[in-house]
DNA sequence: ACAAAAAAAGGAACGTGTTCCAATTCCGCC
DNA sequence: GGCGGAATTGGAACACGTTCCTTTTTTTGT
């Protein structure tokens, strides 16, 4: 893994991949600013090409509807905040305590831009199979966050109980983030259900 | 011609909420009767109106929006179930086996009809604030329908552990059921992750 | 530098959820 | 039995996601 001169081979392709690159960007970053400002409403489709400086066809033609451009903004945000704990791992010294400090920071940032995070969760809600592959990368990405923060320090393969309580654990996220976006709870219950959780499921008593 | 006696009390009223419960009911059917036939996308306001003989308007007095209109059919859905487990608790011996029993058979309904259950699932995902009294009422008499199944026979009530269980197995009943009605998982994976979760729940030698 | 091909622009048009309104029908009550 | 108000009807109209088409611009290969 040099840090090569000639792109090795994903990027590659001169001046359109760039400039496809570039507005692909611009899209999604319209995409985060209007969710900002005024959540799943105001990602307008229109809109969206236009602060994106791109005709609504291309917009099109670079994410297949509105539901995908935002779950694509999702994954792209998971993604992200699994490579910073790649770097920053929790380190705190037991699972529970290091899942419970890794989502709490999670949920801190989602909670900063609630009207984001509300048009993310409710995309993925709605998701329809077309959009299948993103929905299971979405997934997988956060399971392995869960999954990198139960057994931190350690390089040994998860174990199969961690791989399923990082799924459940994931799963309950997703609900009790459901259930804040759609107004039923505030946002403190996602941690404490979090919290709990992870209490049941990764309490050394129950380790095996 | 009038069948019944005088309505105790929370029907009522003569005629005219006879009459509306009746259309209530009529709207209510025409949509299941639509989601059976083709999900979420046949359910379309100006044919649920036509099938259940109302104007469109007419829907709208009675239901704000189509999501609303399948969050009560799912409520209702749910309460049926509810009832029925009522009148027929689960006989196995153990939580874990009773919970399974129950969930067991109702995602074996579910699977039945699985267009109704997508497009029951999809309206939950997307649900607004102004639809939050009825997320919060289906997500209760889930969580109720687990609680009862864990300590079955038993009249004391729920202990706060139990129902913090009961919780987190309802939430990994709506996520994996998300998983499944946007084709990331298969319809199996809904039991298998029930299964998983309750094992690690409330097996025996969780208890405290 | 030019021709062919690909991509993007610009904008019209369609479908469906939702809103609104005028006219009509129905209900409960005097 | 008729009156006042509420409910219902029927349908027009609007918004926004999505599709489609034509024209223009950009990119690539020679």
């Amino acid at each position: 893994m040099v840090i090569a001169e000639p792109e090795p081979e994903p990027a590659a392709e001169g001046a359109l991949a760039r400039s496809q690159a570039a507005r692909r960007r611009r899209v999604l970053d319209a995409t985060l600013q209007l969710a900002a400002e005024g959540g799943f409403d105001a990602v307008q489709m229109r809109d969206v090409a236009a602060a994106a400086d791109v005709a609504l066809g291309t917009v099109y033609r670079y994410f297949a509807s509105k539901e995908r451009l935002l779950l694509e903004a999702m994954a792209e945000q998971q993604a992200d905040l699994r490579a910073y704990l790649d770097v920053h791992p929790p380190r705190e010294a037991t699972p529970v305590a290091r899942v419970v400090s890794v989502l709490r920071g999670a949920n801190r940032s989602l909670r900063e831009y609630p009207d984001v995070t509300a048009a993310m969760v409710r995309s993925f809600g709605t998701a329809q199979i077309e959009n299948a592959d993103i929905v299971r990368r979405v997934t997988e990405i956060m399971t392995g966050i869960i999954t990198s923060a139960i057994h931190a320090p350690e390089r040994r393969p998860a174990t199969e109980r961690e791989v399923r309580v990082a799924r459940i654990l994931m799963q309950v996220w997703l609900s009790s983030l459901n259930g804040w976006v759609c107004g039923v709870d505030g946002p403190d219950r996602v941690d404490e259900d979090l919290a709990a959780a992870a209490g049941l499921l990764l309490s050394p008593r129950n380790d095996c």
